[in-house]
RNA sequence: GCGGGUAUGGCGGAAUUGGUAGACGCGCUGGUUUUAGGUACCAGUGCCGCAAGGCGUGGGGGUUCGAGUCCCUCUACCCGCACCA
């Protein structure tokens, strides 16, 4: 009588069984032997309180890398903790008014429990989350040092504010002039920050990217962009006549990647926010305004895209550096003050913005590029009927010395001379800032500082570490609980004993999570440090593409400056996969409510909610979120199908870099997998032979191609094609019950539980015993291909007729060309398509195909 | 605007990288078991066609004995950045 297997009762069963052989422990670097070490690593979750099915995916695929390299032999480290600091733990205490420490760590063990019955292949004996006194002590020790090494430092400057949250946001934390999480938008404030300085590591941090091979290049792409990098000159442009009361230097300096046109400058134009700008408003009402007008104007990709370009003409004019001419000096709204030096020339011709001030305010249009193949003379921008800036490429033409030349070679002679004039340099700009790392929030890490009325700003002294949070805080008022905490806030000078007070702010979460592979790699130990890292694989939302994970690297950067890291480890990730949301479908009612997917069913005419009969629509599948109420609960799957049945459907449907779409019929089907699966174990002897198989039966040949295939499957991420392939191999298994020996049905079975374990570790485990095994089959190891199995005696090879398939042959895989030739010639199928035309040429691809031409 | 990506049956997707397109799963059709529904199992399923055969990987063109794969070109959609000089 078969019997069905039962996730419910082996799956617990299994877990209890790894965790009492302490299996998943990574080895001491001394304990590791030969073994090389593979350090796999998912991007460690915010503990909300529940696991969703992302959740799940994520995990899943790096489970089946960690497991992959445990069975080839690798020492495993394959850690989990929490990103713990952060804003809902406030947001909760303000509602709900629970502690934000006593609501994170009642999260984390809801979903420790939650993760064990997922049966990952995790080292829990590293665990640690970021709001535990002694990580965030140790992140105040990092801070103190990146302060000695001059990388972090304070400053004023205006910030983005976000007003719900009521505090600062970094650039990267600001999306399309809103905040990150709150959604407001920005505004911009005047405050003394804390900064890293991520800026001195632009170029490094640039160039690393070219060496990143094992990451995808979308990531590397929005990277470099968000860096920023261009090769230009920066220059002076003197003042025609008087300098200007107040003004700074002997002229303006501006910042231009297009020095080739400089002939064709027609103007100056400042940032409202330059200080010359502010300089000369000071008295200047109607500049006043206009500065005002400017300001007024929203940061949102709407309002940037529709905002009118506004120009003030200050009156002044400087002299242009090559020719007998001055330029009006102009205050535009398009210059931005926090790129290059705040200041542009303006060249109408071959730059759109440029030409759009110019058509408005009438300044002269100068073409000096001339399109490739255009004759002598063509109008490119002098008409006042063009309307497009010409920015291909071109030779240079109305422009002195420069005349004849290459963009780039008028770039590089128009630098040249501006430096022989000593009017400027060859300067590199990058977009990227400062990263401000102060927060208004209690629930981070404490910045370990304090300032003293008479010694100012004063480091903790690290004997003095961990800074930790006060207990007693209140949330029944907006704004920071530590600021209004005067028995926390007040304090001694390290230096001279005297009062002081220490500071407020705290980190931004995102500090907390640029180092914490390195503390799962080792505690404080840094020889164990240098062993685990880099992490070999990281696997994570690609959401994380500019902001977590460049942080990341640039502090992995400044650990290796202060010797807390190897600086060869700068690239704290050698291998990135980002991968793919779980989506599931949408539903609404007539009243535009979303309705749950599992309350709708098919009606007559239609999707219908099933309680009620109500008419419902059908929306797109989108990523499972609350409030489309299209969530489906981790913890319900694996009660209905088991760890296993849910863990592998989320990598089965689609390929892991894409979305998976989470279906009712999909799951099911992995079910029945699952029972197909247990039923070719089942249909084994009770005790099944211990019996070399020999031979080359098609069963070995098959499971033998099966195992070469998921292993190459697994190694490029393809884990969709590696399930399909188990699906495949298990219909095989299944077809040769029958006729295959039974040395070769318990061969092709073990090698199948082997490959299995990646996947559906516990129903592996159930098969591996079936099969009479003793030990756990997450200790086995990776089985070999026998290579002289995937070899075939005899090949079918298809048959074209001018490319065209028309029959197939059976050959000997060793017949050379001439046999294989004349097998096919001697094709009747092949002779019918061939109707006694004269045959020009047979191509014979060997193991291939042939193909006759006639 | 700049950058990255995608396009294959009713659906998700596969194709050893230039060599039998549609593996595997879902769905669907027919059958067996079942009192019935469901489950399970068996067979079939790219399109047109009774068949022979023809057509077929977003559109058009090209290279090749042979193209989903390489080249040119066009289109649609998705993602990221965006007044960055």
């Amino acid at each position: 009588m078969a019997s069905r297997y039962d996730p419910q009762v082996a799956e617990p069963k299994w877990r209890a069984a790894w965790e009492e052989a302490d299996v998943y422990r990574a080895k001491a670097p001394s304990e590791a032997g030969d073994a090389p070490k593979a350090y796999i690593l998912e991007m460690f979750p915010y503990p909300s309180g529940r696991l969703h099915m992302g959740h799940v995916r994520n995990y899943a695929m790096g489970d089946v890398v960690a497991r992959h390299k445990r069975a080839k032999g690798y020492n495993v480290l394959h850690p989990m903790g929490w990103d713990a600091f952060g804003m809902p733990a406030e947001n909760a205490a303000m509602k709900e008014g629970v502690h934000p420490g006593a609501w994170t760590y009642q999260n984390i063990a809801d979903m420790r429990a939650q993760f064990a019955k997922l049966g990952l292949s995790l080292d829990w004996s590293r665990e640690f989350a970021t709001c535990d006194p002694e990580y965030y002590g140790a992140q105040q020790a990092l801070f103190l040092d990146l302060y000695e090494a001059g990388l972090a430092y304070r400053k004023a400057s205006k910030v983005n504010w976000d007003p719900v949250d009521q505090t600062v946001l970094a650039n990267e934390q600001v999306i399309d002039g809103k905040g990150w999480r709150s959604g407001a938008p920005v505004e911009q404030r005047e405050l003394t920050q804390w900064f890293f300085k991520i800026t001195d590591y632009a170029e490094d941090l640039i160039a690393g990217l070219k060496t990143l091979e094992r990451w995808p290049e979308k990531v590397r792409t929005m990277q470099a962009n968000w860096i920023g990098r261009s090769e230009g000159l920066q220059m002076r442009f003197d003042w025609a006549g008087e300098a200007p009361k107040g003004a700074p230097g002997r002229g303006v300096e501006v910042f231009t990647t297009r020095p080739d046109t400089l002939y064709g400058a027609s103007f100056i134009a400042l940032s409202p926010d330059h200080p010359l700008t502010v300089s000369l408003a000071a008295g200047n009402g109607e500049l006043e305004a206009f500065r005002a007008a400017c300001a007024a104007t929203g940061t949102s990709e709407e309002a940037i895209e529709t905002a009118e370009k506004m120009g003030f003409d200050t009156g002044l004019r400087v002299r242009h550096p090559f020719e007998a001419r001055s330029l009006p000096v102009w205050i535009a709204n398009f210059v931005l003050m926090g790129y290059g030096t705040g200041a542009i020339f303006g060249c109408p011709a071959h730059d759109q913005r440029d030409l759009d001030f110019a058509r408005k305010y009438d300044l002269s249009v100068i073409p000096v590029i001339q399109p490739p193949g255009a004759p002598e003379g063509t109008d490119n921008g002098a008409n006042e009927t063009v309307a497009e800036a010409y920015t291909g490429p071109g030779r240079v033409v109305n422009s002195g010395f420069l005349n004849g030349k290459t963009i780039e070679e008028a770039k590089a002679a128009a630098i040249d001379r501006i430096e022989a004039e000593a009017r400027g340099t060859r300067t590199v700009n990058f977009r990227l800032r400062d990263w401000g790392v102060s927060r208004q929030r209690y629930w981070g890490c404490p910045i370990p500082i304090v300032y003293c009325e008479t010694c100012g700003l004063v480091p903790v002294p690290k004997s003095d570490l961990p800074v930790r949070l006060p207990e007693d805080v209140s949330f029944d008022v907006p704004g920071n609980p530590l600021e209004r905490n005067e028995k926390w806030k007040s304090c001694t000078c390290p230096a001279c004993g005297g009062p002081a007070t220490r500071e407020t702010d705290t980190l931004d979460t995102f500090v907390d999570s640029s180092w914490y592979y390195a503390r799962f790699a080792s505690g404080e130990d840094l020889q164990e440090r240098a062993y685990w890292m880099p992490v070999d694989q990281y696997v994570g939302g690609v959401e994380h593409a500019v902001l977590h994970l460049l942080y990341a690297r640039f502090i992995a950067r400044a650990m290796g400056k202060i010797g807390l890291m190897e600086p060869a480890h700068g690239e704290p990730f050698a291998g990135l996969f980002t991968q793919g949301m779980v989506t599931h479908q949408t539903f609404k009612d007539a009243a535009g409510d979303w309705v749950r997917p599992a309350d709708v069913a098919e009606g007559e005419a239609g999707p219908i909610v099933l309680a009620t009969g109500a008419p419902v629509t059908v929306g797109a599948s989108e990523k499972m979120s609350k409030s489309k109420r299209n969530t489906v609960d981790p913890d319900a799957m694996i009660a209905a199908y088991g760890a296993d049945v849910a863990r592998l459907f989320t990598l089965s449907d689609s390929p892991p870099e894409r979305d998976v779409e989470w279906t009712q019929a999909g799951v099911e089907g992995t079910a029945r997998f699952a029972q197909r699966v247990w039923a070719n174990f089942d249909a084994l002897p009770q005790s099944p032979t211990q019996m070399k198989p020999s031979g080359e039966g098609a069963l070995r040949r098959a499971s033998h191609k099966a195992l070469a295939a998921i292993d190459q499957a697994v190694e490029e991420f393809r884990f969709n094609s590696a399930v399909a392939t188990l699906y495949d191999w298990t219909n095989t298994l299944k077809k040769a019950a029958g006729d295959a020996p039974e040395a070769d049905r318990v061969e092709a079975c073990s090698l199948f539980a082997r490959c299995l374990h990646l996947f559906m570790p516990h129903l592996a485990e159930a098969c591996w015993a079936r099969l009479g095994q003793t030990g756990l089959v997450v200790n086995a190891p990776w089985p070999e291909v026998d290579a002289a199995l995937l070899e075939e005696d005899t090949v079918t090879l298809p048959v074209q007729v001018n490319g065209r398939r028309r029959s197939e042959i059976k050959v000997p895989a060793a017949a050379g060309r001439n046999d294989v030739e004349a097998a096919a010639l001697a094709d009747p199928a092949v002779d019918a398509h061939v109707a006694g035309r004269a045959v020009k040429k047979v191509i014979v691809v060997p193991g291939r195909i042939v193909n006759i031409v006639v």
